[in-house]
DNA sequence: ATATGATAGGTAACCTGGTTGTCTTTGTCC
DNA sequence: GGACAAAGACAACCAGGTTACCTATCATAT
C-alpha cells in the first residue's frame, strides 16, 4: 500500500518520540525531573571520556558554548561536577557525579524496559532486523549525526 | 549482541535525521532554501484542511501563537497566503500557494527517492515490515504525537 | 435585544537549545 | 621571547516553542 518517504520519516521520528516521552515521564515519576535526551547524551559523553566542555562540544557536534550551557544545567542539578585541572589551568575537568550516574542508570533501565516491551510485541528477530537496518541507514548517510561510538554502555558503579 | 534501549532510540532519531538532513540539502540545491520539517508539516496540514491559524495549531499540537509564527515565515516566503474569510470577520483563511505546493511536491519526491534507495539496500519486504512495526509502536504509545491522519498524500495540482 | 461566553487573532515576555563573534588566559612550539 | 592554538567566558542573536493577556467577532440563551 506504498507508504511515502515522508511517512517513513514521520514514523522514525514518532518512534523516537514515543520512547523518549515515555522515558521522561517515568524518570519524572522516579523523582528526576525534566531529564532531557540532551542531558543523557551529554552525561554519557562525559562518562565516556569527554573531560572538558570543548571536548564535549566536539563529541556532541555542537559549539563549545552550547556544550557549556548544557553543562551549566547538569552542574546545577548536581549530576556533573567541574573541577580545575591540576595540569592545565585553562581546563576545568568534567565528571559525572554519583547522582548523575544514578540518573543515567535509571534512564537506561527504562529504555531497556521499553525496548523489551516492544520486542515482545513484534518478536525478537524482527526487532534486531530493524536495528540492523537502521544502523546501516544511519551509517550510510553522509553523517550529520556523528557516529555515537562514544556512547558508554557500561555505566559501572558510581565509584 | 543485545543493543540497549537507548541505542534503539538513538537509531530511530538517527534514521529520521539522516532522511531529513538529506532532504533539506537537496531542497536547498533545488533552490528552496532552509525548508524545515515544520514547514512541510504545516503546509500539509493547511493543504489538508487546516483553514485557520488556530486550527493549524490544534492539528500540529502546538499553541496557536506558535502556529502563527510558523505561518508568518511561510507567508513571507510566499508559500502560504492569508486572506480574510468573507463569512467570519475573525478568521483569516489560510491557503497554500502554487509555489508552496511546488515545495511540497519537491520534498515529497526527495523523500520517496531516499526511501527507494533504502528499499533497494535492505529489500522491499524488510522495509514494509519496519514501517508496519514502527506504526504499531507509535500507535500503541500513549500518543503525544497526534496521529498524523491529516497528512495529505495527494498533493494534486496547484489549481 | 442584549448580555454571556466561546473563538480568532495579536502582542509581549519568556524558555531551551542552539548559533556566531569577541575576549582573556594559558599552554606549546620554534 | 614571540606566535599561535586551545579553553573557557560573555554577549547578542535565532528558531521554535510556551503562557498570559488583550481585542474583535460570532453564537446563543434569556
Amino acid at each position: 500500500m506504498s507508504r511515502s518517504g515522508a511517512d517513513l520519516a514521520l514514523l522514525l521520528l514518532g518512534g523516537f518520540r514515543s520512547l523518549v516521552d515515555a522515558a521522561i515521564v517515568e524518570l519524572a515519576a522516579a523523582g528526576y525531573d525534566d531529564v532531557r535526551p540532551v542531558h543523557d547524551f551529554a552525561m554519557r559523553a562525559i562518562a565516556g571520556g569527554a573531560e572538558t566542555t570543548s571536548e564535549l562540544g566536539r563529541r556532541l557536534s555542537v559549539s563549545k558554548q552550547a556544550a557549556a550551557k548544557t553543562v551549566a544545567v547538569l552542574q546545577e542539578r548536581g549530576w556533573v561536577r567541574r573541577e580545575p585541572d591540576p595540569g592545565d589551568a585553562r581546563r576545568k575537568r568534567l565528571e559525572v557525579t554519583p547522582l548523575g550516574f544514578e540518573v543515567l542508570r535509571r534512564g537506561e533501565a527504562i529504555f531497556d524496559q521499553l525496548r523489551a516491551r516492544w520486542e515482545q510485541q513484534i518478536g525478537r528477530d524482527e526487532l534486531t532486523a530493524i536495528e540492523t537496518h537502521l544502523a546501516t541507514l544511519v551509517g550510510a548517510a553522509p553523517g550529520r549525526l556523528d557516529t555515537p561510538g562514544w556512547i558508554v554502555h557500561d555505566l559501572g558503579e558510581p565509584t
